[in-house]
DNA sequence: ACAGCCATGTAACTTGTTACATGATTTT
DNA sequence: AAAATCATGTAACAAGTTACATGGCTGT
């Protein structure tokens, strides 16, 4: 994933491997908890291998370090254009919820509603988080930023009304 | 993902890789698309070499082939019970959909109802696949499968307002 | 005979992820 | 003087994924 978003941004401009970080970090809205700048050489180092970028040493006359900027092949818009082309995939199964719920079939019942239980305390504090953000918007904020957070509150809430209805079900099991 | 499953279906009884593909289908009540049997011998080599669990041929009498049988270890009922009492991801920005409708930024505003045109199809799709399943539940569909059939109903609404949402906001812009 | 299911595995590769190592410049 | 930011990279490992190779048994 991050492999295509740093195509993405490849297409505005050249650019060097923290200022792609920056970039990617500002893209997200600030929604993307962690990237560690690592994971954004190794994998320019790949894009490039694979010959989907190209790079050269700018020697920054007066500034800090030489720095690496990195340019888009053509192969490298194909790709992106193609990765763009494909549907996102529509069901959440290969959520790590989804798979723990599952997997409390082969477990007792008292385990499924702990598991309920503390997936919505982190829903609810991930709510608290995303509240904040959209009643204090980030001063960059802008069209895209603002449908990401929606987004993601409409996951959240689609997650909590889940929850409840795991909740209720499981009750129902329980009186019979 | 799988290595815990698969460590949690080792809880009931000890089982081969062959067994071990079919009840972790029949678990995500046949909403994960494919699983590729390699990946679960592969899987299972990396346990065992972890000590999570470990293994022993059977000579299965009169029956087919030999079986390699998989038992959880202490260790590994530790590790899944630890996988377990974590919160999974609350925030769906590692979502595919989500990274590239951030990305749209960069790129021109018909690039991102193009995008959002096709996600909606794809959803619609599922939409109706899932329907199906619902209507004509599988002979062995119980309270969990029915609970992950909703819940993945759930997130699709939800996908689907979403993208309704960034269509008007769209609109919205370019009226401006 | 042939398809399909039961059964096991290896090799190779991609992507994600962390920890470590290095050093300059700027701000407090 | 110390902390934060700017800047680059490597090594090693974890996890996901596919393609390939092998062979027995069962039903048509």
């Amino acid at each position: 994933m991050l492999k295509h978003a740093l195509l993405a941004l490849l297409v505005q401009q050249p650019r060097h491997g923290y200022e792609l970080k920056v970039a990617f970090e500002k893209t997200m809205g600030g929604l993307w908890p962690e990237i560690n700048i690592g994971q954004v050489y190794t994998t320019l180092s790949r894009l490039e291998r694979d010959a989907l970028v190209t790079s050269h040493v700018v020697d920054s006359t007066g500034e800090r370090t030489d720095k690496r900027v990195y340019e888009l092949t053509p192969a490298g818009l194909a790709a992106l254009k193609d990765w763009l082309a494909q549907p996102s995939e529509s069901i959440q199964i290969k959520n790590e919820f989804f798979v723990k719920l599952a997997l409390t079939q082969i477990m007792d019942l008292e385990e499924a509603k702990d598991l309920i239980a503390r997936q919505r305390r982190e829903y609810l504090q991930a709510m608290r988080i995303l509240d904040d953000l959209s009643a204090n918007p980030a001063s960059d904020a802008n069209l895209v930023s603002s449908l990401l957070l929606e987004g993601a509150l409409l996951y959240l809430r689609a997650g909590l009304e889940w929850l409840d209805l795991c909740d209720q079900r499981i009750a129902q099991q329980e009186v019979k």
